[in-house]
DNA sequence: TGCATTGCGGAATAAATGATTCCATTGCCT
DNA sequence: AGGCAATGGAATCATTTATTCCGCAATGCA
């Protein structure tokens, strides 16, 4: 007769006083456990009934649909948009499930953690200054880089990728390297300092030194005050919180990376055939490695 | 809210790329008319892309279904429950940015992309192989790692991790380092190759060398076919598409990083005191950086 | 280069699921 | 009481799905 526009279940439910005894056997069936419809075939439910096949199958016909099939695909399309019988009383079906898989728990958690650090990263950030930040490293001369122990990890893959646009980079896993490196800075270059705290003496030395050769200092630190960024010209900013101490760092490397990959993207839209040259670099890299 | 259950489309898109010609055209068709397949039988949706129905069927047991039913009612909830595959990475706390700021547009973008990346990564690796591979390295004598150019990176940031949680880990940047250094392996030792494509003959020839002192090889490649996959005894795979050629390697380091921070997480939960482990270590570099 | 192996896809076939027909039973109405 | 309609089950038919078998091509190895 009429189309299965609504629900499927509610249509059941309005009908159930309609029908006979075996026929709201069915649809008591199938609106309290409707989740288990998915795995019953028309058979098995008319097994668990202990109805016949056949019945199952002219209930559904009955209720407009073609058959056991449709039915059976149009309740699961009803539950997945989350429409649920319960519609008065209780407070909606708000238990997300989700939780079957252990990993998914987990995967999600993290991820929306990660997402988090990276929000509030992007927050503290005003636009302008990393605008600054990418036009100095754009027309920089050269481009020192430095991070040590686990700052030094970001630091050298965000110099690789500057390496890839044709941009003039040295980095150093090391204080001491650095310092003799940066001899050769002049006034048109720019210094970005990895140091998530920001307090080593060593590389506030290095920034000093930095200076006085009149060169860019930008650091890259938490968000929280501190030695490093006090004296740089720019600073960038990250900010992760966790709680649990092992997940801390995970977030603080993402939001990092995060706000180093705008950059990057920035740099690439400058102008200047940035995409061109990285293009050129990934195909001179890529003929180094098939021979 | 969070992550799906497990959306099919997108399951579907993540494999897309390592399908056979005959498979692809079954996973372009769902994904892009999966609306209409509310009506057809695996015999009808063979008819239409002039193939056979048995390859149908095959297609449905592959990607991990019982079987066709079983995926198009699948992917008859995933379009119910609204999931598209534009639309994937719908986050939590998302706040549509606002469209006046440049940065924001192109860090929403970015963002969504790198969401999409990780989901996929996450869902063509099996949990079970995900926590196999976590078990190997938590049960390992040592572990090495390896990864060339850009590659180096991640590898290097996963063996610092394994450090600090007291696993005995040698890594390289260097090809040569790493052949010495492998000389001691044993077979209670893991070897982790980092290589996008896998495609270097020098890291499938110490994995070779690895294998036959009975170490176990972990490869970590992006999903396509490459042989130093096929010769490993565990594979991590990564999934990230992109146009822009400057974005991919974005994407492809952002998904990889999200998978490695979930073996990092399973081994801190692993037991073993591992997490008061890894705060000693962080508390004695704290000590040493502050004196 | 040539041989073995593997994996893929299609045709045929088996198994299952679903739909229909037919019939016995029941209850109801005249 | 007898006819009538409706119901539900058994049996049957039709369709759909799953499996098996086979040829072919690509890949790896000697």
């Amino acid at each position: 007769m009429n189309l299965p526009a609504q629900s499927p279940l509610l249509k059941i439910r309005a009908e159930r006083d309609q029908m006979s005894a075996i026929e709201r056997r069915i649809a008591d069936f199938i609106l309290e456990e409707s989740h288990l419809l998915r795995d019953y075939s028309s058979q098995q439910l008319a097994n668990a009934l202990k109805i016949s096949q056949s019945s199952v199958v002219k209930f559904s016909q009955k209720l407009g649909f073609k058959g056991y099939p449709d039915l059976k695909y149009s309740i699961g399309e009803s539950i997945a948009r989350g429409d649920s019988v319960e519609v008065a009383g209780n407070g909606g079906t708000a238990g997300v499930p989700a939780a079957d898989d252990p990993h998914s728990a987990l995967a999600g958690s993290l991820w929306q953690s990660k997402s988090l650090a990276e929000q509030e990263t992007r927050l503290i950030n005003p636009s302008a200054n990393v605008d600054r930040i990418a036009a100095a490293i754009d027309k920089a001369g050269k481009v020192f880089i430095i991070g040590l122990g686990e700052d030094g990890i970001p630091a050298r893959a965000f110099a690789m990728r500057l390496s890839l646009l044709d941009i003039l980079t040295v980095h150093h896993f090391d204080a001491v390297l650095m310092t003799a490196s940066i001899a050769s800075a002049t006034k048109a270059d720019v210094l970005l300092v990895f140091s998530e705290h920001g307090q080593q003496p060593a590389l506030c030395k290095i920034g000093r030194q930095f200076r006085e050769r009149e060169g860019r200092v930008v650091s890259v630190t938490r968000h929280t005050a501190n030695p490093l960024r006090a004296h740089a010209d720019h600073a960038l900013l990250v900010s992760a919180h966790d709680e649990r101490t092992h997940i801390q760092p995970l977030l603080y490397q993402s939001a990092l990376r995060h706000l180093l990959d705008m950059i990057f993207v920035l740099l690439c839209e400058s102008g200047r055939d940035r995409l061109e040259r990285l293009d050129a670099n990934l195909e001179r890299i890529r003929h180094m490695l098939e021979p």
